[in-house]
DNA sequence: TGAACACGTGAATACGTATTCACAAGAATA
DNA sequence: TATTCTTGTGAATACGTATTCACGTGTTCA
């Protein structure tokens, strides 16, 4: 048998209200009587039932995380697990625990929504990576649902999001691979159709612009396989880049992979850089340049703001927050004496 | 306002008792009724309330997956990023969704056990790499409380456990340095008191043995640094070894690091393996050998059993689940010619 | 034809908690 | 002293669902 507040009522020899009252901390009870009451919930070794307090309170306690990836896409994607990580750790020390969805397609999108939304599992979302300002999102406004959308920046200015500056990051990076004096610079990008990957690519060119340089954009797929793909056709064409800016870590690994095929040297004959400065960075030879989103603090933030929503006492103040990012130097990018990462 | 049964059935003209039955799937209703109720909730778009549900039947539909790590150090971890998209994946279709959490100190799993149980807040708990035959999971079977350890296979029969076949993968991983002609196999081991870390030792022990060969084994803690020191210092070493198991593709990452920098030539003068053939062996030049322990595998297992035990007809059949692994072989140990990976 | 029975439905109840309402006892005010 | 105000408590109720119980209808069997 369950131990129920009934019963710490019977054996402290109180109404069930007063022990509710006693969990709740009202300053309306006698303190013997709490005494009594916070002795008998110890001895019989009581938790609150949560499923009872949620459907009371109308509050699961319970947020979640929802990201869009193509199935087993996960496993080596380190953002995923810095993303799940971080928010675990996040929500330490709040009342709130994780639910992880994963919307493999469109289909289970919607399932995901109905599942998480509908039936108020959650008390409210965190959505990942969304491709666009879609149908979703305006559902999720119009039932006025707490969320946070992190990695993509709206124009629409009610949304709380959390962003990475990819300009910026795009800017950075570029400008570290002219500063090294690469003069054809071209980027590895991902699929057009993902702001993160615009913005990274406007972030090159402008910085080539400002220097009078002429763009060079490969779209692809996330991965390595389609990297070095990509790499290879590019790298054996007369006139081909002396540096290769990757959308990413596992991208940039591909170009490497190429580059040693072509016995093309890096960073001498090759420059190359990456985003998400993921450990995979320190184990490439020589270490691989890398620009940091600082993951970390989005999720921080986005917990944080979140958290507000739905207990109604959101601050005021930008809801829209743009993280600033940082660009890791290393040896794939450094010409001259390679940087020993010992 | 919430759409609840209530206002189906006055809108239909039923009581709520028969929407309750219509959604439950229950033969005994009219099929004009039938349609009737399901025409009004696809029109009033219905979905039942999940906490009101979970109160009533005592069954939240949550499954619990609980790791403890050290804080901080999931980011790089494949293996974490593996065991969460694995288990989300599984969960698609069953009517079961994921809550994840961290313990990330004996204090924090408490608090975690007292979270997710007490509060019945799961239905379930997967429970990942507990170092022992501890506290915690006495406690659970006590209560009998549905769980499935997963990694950490224990005598106690009476356990639902799933567990890679720890001493096999060390063995075919030493057995085949030795095919490969290397004559002084060192294994980097990981924390001694773990048992992953006894029965890999175990079966590299066992392998050798039957060939009449030496076993150096040294200890070090997982993590890329840790294994390079302690590399750096095996292989400057006169007689040191000319090929080393590591206990993780990390590790051996490491290895790698300090044979590079100590100008060892891979796999000529230097042997190296690894286990879990994470996504990271295809980044190494010429490709990581590595031990597959299809954790994908094990998840499965994992999921599949709990919820046959939290809904009551678990299968007879073993309780004990040992997973066989694979050898996958790479440059990184055969010596002759490199096989490219591309 | 009457009794036993299956069937479909609504009313009532329980799940465990938080909260409102009512009420008694005492304090404060006149 | 009579009246209003606080204060602490228990009784009652609501949250939304699933399920048991009771009941009326039609069916079957003797």
């Amino acid at each position: 048998m369950r131990v129920t507040q009934q019963l710490i009522a019977k054996l402290a020899g109180v109404s069930q209200a007063t022990v509710s009252r006693v969990l709740s901390n009202d300053a309306r009870v006698e303190p013997a009587i709490r005494e009594k009451v916070l002795e008998v919930i110890q001895q019989q070794n009581y938790s609150p039932d949560v499923r009872a307090r949620s459907l009371r309170q109308k509050r699961s306690h319970l947020i979640g995380l929802v990201l869009r990836r193509e199935s087993g896409s996960l496993h080596g994607d380190p953002f995923f697990a810095q993303l799940v990580s971080e928010t675990v750790e996040c929500l330490i020390g709040t009342n709130y625990q994780l639910c992880v969805d994963i919307a493999t397609d469109h289909e289970r999108q919607k399932h995901v929504y109905d599942e998480l939304l509908r039936t108020r599992r959650v008390d409210g979302l965190i959505l990942v990576e969304s491709e666009a300002y879609d149908e979703r999102i305006i559902r999720l406004q119009e039932d006025s649902f707490p969320f946070v959308v992190l990695g993509n920046a709206f124009e629409n200015s009610t949304l709380n999001v959390v962003d990475n500056d990819n300009v910026l990051a795009g800017r950075i990076a570029t400008q570290h691979l002219m500063d090294q004096g690469y003069s054809h610079i071209a980027m590895l990008a991902g699929p057009p159709n993902l702001t993160v990957t615009r913005d990274r690519v406007s972030g090159y060119m402008e910085a080539l612009s400002s220097r009078g340089m002429k763009p060079h954009v490969i779209y692809s797929d996330f991965g390595i396989e389609g990297a070095r793909t990509a790499a290879l056709e590019v790298l054996n064409q007369r006139n081909g880049p002396n540096a290769i800016l990757a959308m990413d870590d596992f991208m940039a690994a591909g170009v490497l992979q190429a580059a040693r095929h072509l016995e093309i040297r890096v960073p001498e004959q090759l420059g190359v850089a990456g985003f998400n400065n993921s450990p995979l960075c320190l184990l490439i030879e020589g270490g691989m340049t890398s620009v940091d989103l600082r993951i970390d603090t989005m999720v921080r933030w986005a917990i944080q703001r979140l958290i507000q929503v739905i207990e109604g006492d959101e601050e005021a103040g930008d809801r829209q927050k743009v993280m600033p990012c940082e660009l890791h130097v290393r040896g794939s990018s450094v010409r001259g004496k390679v940087a020993s990462i010992l």
